[in-house]
RNA sequence: GGCGGCGUACCCAAGUGGUUAAGGGAGCGGACUGCAAAUCCGCGAUGCGGCGGUUCGAAUCCGCCCGCCGCCUCCA
């Protein structure tokens, strides 16, 4: 399997530190405010790629961190005259919410910031040990000069760092570039204990402390969104290198950012959609569908009607597997056709190319294409081909629709079953005009039907169900 | 200004040296159907931003140019 590293700047063959193993981190989000799409973006990524390592025989440990402390929910706690912790853990529910909702999976560990300030105590009294940092009223700093390796990530030349830096300039700090490990409290602060007085933390430490506690050092793999990369990828590297005298972690995967129009989506610029905003309008697979369709580390540009499309892509991949619920045939124990397993071959072959989803999506629109053509094939063999289908859709987190009617409104079930009777009668009369208008009733409850020499099929909201005869 | 990346059909999007340039959506034609829907078959870029170059051979490598984006400050 190859993945690209951020670090060296090409494919790597993933080769974890423990084979058969991969302990991974990512970085979540500041729970300050509700999720939007870009992090839906970074979520349904890292999703993917720990079930594809699983999918792949590897025992995956995966550790994703809340960050619940920090400047803008200081300020939005004040605003609103609460604790930071009411605000944190309000964001951090709705966070989750809408994070099931897109069916990503729980990672094995989701430590927040506030839960280890311990750690990171100790961490930096390492570093000030160390002589990697230095204390000034309270504040302490990490030393950029002390790290020569310091750019490697980013790709930054320190000169010229220097030369255009944006940051303030702060007197106390022995060099603009230098990076606050920890911040002596102000009035109003929340605050902790610490050898240099009441503080918190800054921000790039919690990474380092989270992930080296959980994971050990090095990790596997570390991701986040490409925006992440500098200055805070770069400062975790820092500090934990700088700390433990090891690497921190192997490889580093960075997802693309999601853009509204020509622009990045992002918070400051305040264009962004959330979440939950945007499955109120489509079904939350075919969100995750949409953002496969580009590779990862590209960039994606929102747009509803791309949405829309993949709802409709999504209805092609699923086709065969539900179709395959009208058999009773048992799939049995034997081989897939060799014109059949192809398929996972080519499949597996693109996922291990750096996570490939396009292309994997690719294989599995043929698959989906060469079942629906049965090209004579048993009924045990295509039940079993629609179950290698969905194991790989699966594989991508995509889940299976449910029956319509297990989830539409029972009043509006039976109004479609007794309009679908009544237009089975008319049919069996050859009362066509009849039978036209109770379709047109029908498709007014968003209710398609398909009529099959078995009986009549039907679907609504993009769900299928089957009416008998 | 520095670093990184992008420009492939009507739209989206893989492919980065060698068969007929994947796949999806939309469209058009056909099969099936009472008519539809779904499905299947067929059509659709002689060309991959432009101009040069390297090569037996380039969308893929090199140079220049045009257009666009990200990071360099909090950000997924």
């Amino acid at each position: 399997m190859k993945v690209y590293n951020t670090l060296t700047r090409s494919k790597e063959d993933l080769v974890p530190l423990t084979p058969g193993e991969i302990r991974m981190y990512s970085c979540g989000v500041t729970v300050y405010d509700i999720s939007h799409v870009g992090h839906a973006r970074m979520m349904v990524v890292f999703d993917v790629i720990s079930r594809y390592l699983r999918f792949a025989g590897y025992r995956v440990t995966f550790v994703r961190n809340f960050t619940d402390i920090d400047d803008k929910i200081i300020r939005r706690a004040n605003q609103e005259g609460v604790d930071a912790g009411e605000i944190s853990e309000r964001y951090i529910a709705a966070f989750r919410d809408d994070i099931a909702a897109l069916g990503v999976q729980a990672p094995e560990v989701e430590p927040k910031a506030t839960r280890h300030v311990a750690e990171m105590i100790a961490l930096i009294e390492r570093l000030v040990a160390g002589g990697y940092a230095y204390v000034v009223d309270g504040d302490v700093y990490f030393e950029i000069r002390r790290f020569p390796p310091y750019g490697r990530l980013s790709g930054k030349n320190l000169e010229e760092l220097l030369v255009g830096a944006r940051v303030e300039v702060d007197e106390r700090k022995r060099d603009p570039r230098d990076f606050a490990l920890w911040k002596s409290a102000k009035p109003g602060e929340p605050s902790w204990p610490s050898p240099w007085g009441p503080g918190r933390p800054g921000w790039h430490i919690e990474c380092s402390a989270m992930a080296m506690k959980h994971l050990g050092t090095p990790i596997d793999i570390h991701g986040g969104g490409d925006d992440l990369i500098f200055p805070h990828h770069e400062c975790e590297i820092a500090q934990s290198e700088a700390a433990t005298g090891k690497p921190f972690a192997r490889y580093w995967l960075h997802n693309g950012m999601i853009n509204m129009g020509a622009e990045k989506m992002s918070k400051s610029l305040g264009n962004t959609l959330w979440i939950r905003e945007i499955l109120k309008r489509h079904d939350a697979d075919a969100v995750r569908l949409w953002i496969l369709g580009t590779h990862y580390r590209n960039p994606l540009e929102f747009a509803e009607e791309r949405l829309a499309e993949a709802g409709r892509a999504l209805e092609r991949l699923w086709g065969p597997v539900l179709e395959a619920k009208k058999y009773a045939e048992t799939a049995g124990a034997d081989a897939l056709p060799r014109d059949l397993a192809a398929y996972r071959e080519d499949f597996v072959a693109a996922m291990d190319d750096d996570f490939n989803t396009p292309q994997a999506l690719g294989v599995l629109f043929e698959m989906a294409r060469a079942l629906n053509r049965r090209d004579g094939r048993s009924a045990q063999d295509f039940v079993r081909g629609t179950r290698e289908l969905a194991t790989m859709l699966a594989a991508l987190g995509f889940r299976e629709p449910t029956p319509a009617r297990a989830d539409m409104p029972r009043e509006l079930s039976e109004q479609v079953r007794s309009l679908i009777r009544e237009r089975a009668a008319a049919r069996a009369s050859r009362d066509w005009s009849r039978a036209d208008q109770l379709r047109a009733e029908l498709a007014r409850l968003e209710v398609t039907v398909k009529d099959t020499p078995q009986g009549t099929d039907w679907e609504w909201k993009g769900l299928r169900a089957t009416e008998g005869s």
